[in-house]
DNA sequence: TTCTTGTCACCTAGGTGTTAATAT
DNA sequence: ATATTAACACCTAGGTGACAAGAA
């Protein structure tokens, strides 16, 4: 058996409707697809791994004055369908068993000719994160031929639709306010700054227009 | 066989007598001891790992005024003898031999209790670094006994001395010209300071003295 | 219009030697 | 005296959404 780590925050974007950001680079989920397993023989070696599937045939667009995702038609031609291991593959049952597996490395890009092994996805498009765990029989003299004892688990609060920057504005905050990495965008404490390092000649503007603007636009008080 | 990466600057450092910093917390070593190996079978599997043995009897402390390290008396008693495993291990051959092998992930430290399983040592005691290969035979119920089928290879340029701060100011000067960690130490373009950031009531007194002094004595152009 | 791209300030996370204070 | 510790400024490395400019 397979359990989702951070179901409850996966439930809360799963209700706003999760997108997910895909750049040519490369993006991390966020959250990250992360399980906890049982189950396992705990001398069997197991590969892990993940893979995307569309979960339609559409393709969306999203109407800002109501909030909503609209189909904008069918969808773009499918994408090259890629897998991505967990790096510790392949292991024993032992190792997976004994602490949380965390897909953190898994990278989305929306550039179909992506060869740093990413996971090539249409943007505008929906996908459903698959997991499968593949048994490595020993008697085989591959573990490429192996893929006959599998079995795949699918979680639905982890669907999706990839964007290439987020449309539902309470997505955003929800990344905001639940992303350590995203902590400089929080709203809080808005009188504890001005932060350390801020040129005084740059002058904040306010809790939620970043001094980024300020360097375009010398003048944000002009003009 | 096995080759030793970075030998031109283990040489430099092996020249002045190797000095590695031990900490309770664990710390990395510099240079990190990497390897490109050859010659192993692809198919077969393989554990990577690593001790550090004594190079002699004697406890040593560095004679400031000769430069020069002197016997101080017998060596302390041995500490626990641990390994480091490659965090990779087990794997293939055709993995290992395919890029570099780095034990990067390998932290020395002092404190004979720790349970980080890092490797303890005994400051102002000399130690050689030894790599080991273990060919993983298939047919034993558990790898752990498998160390019958093994190779260990010594680099003599990695020996080192165990220290809690460094002794000889020329290893230091070597560590910040070499480690990129290091690199706010550099002495190099002192006129394009100011750095960025920099508080101007805190002012740069040279590009050797750190402001951190300034913290603590604030006036240290004074009295 | 709608969507995508590149750059940026701002973070997390953690590896450096320095330094002053503390052991031994 | 000599050796160790803990806090610190300063880095590397890389993950965030914001924003302006560009593309379709």
């Amino acid at each position: 058996t397979v359990q989702l780590e951070m179901k409850a925050l996966w439930d809360e974007f799963n209700q706003l409707g999760t997108e997910m950001i895909v750049t040519k680079a490369g993006r991390r989920m966020f959250p990250a697809f992360q399980v906890k397993l049982f189950g396992l023989d705990i001398h069997a070696e197991y590969m892990l791994l993940m893979d995307f599937i569309p979960l339609d045939d559409k393709r969306y667009r999203y109407a800002f004055h109501s909030s909503s995702w609209l189909v904008a038609g069918k969808a773009d031609a499918a994408t090259p369908g890629r897998v991505h291991y967990h790096p510790d593959s392949p292991a024993k049952g032992s190792q997976w068993m004994k602490q949380i597996v965390s897909f953190d490395k898994l990278k989305l890009t929306n550039n179909l000719l992506d060869d740093n092994g990413h996971i090539i996805l249409n943007s505008m498009h929906r996908y459903q994160p698959r997991f499968h765990i593949v048994y490595v029989d020993p008697r085989k003299d591959s573990e490429k031929y192996a893929e006959e004892n599998y079995k795949t688990f699918v979680f639905e609060e982890t669907r999706f639709t990839a964007v290439t920057a987020y449309q539902n504005h309470r997505i955003t905050q929800l990344k905001i306010a639940s992303n350590p990495f995203a902590k400089g965008f929080r709203d809080c404490d808005p009188e504890m700054w001005p932060r350390n390092h801020r040129p005084h000649s740059l002058p904040v503007v306010s809790s939620t227009v970043r001094n980024r603007s300020s360097l375009s636009d010398p003048h944000p008080s002009g003009t």
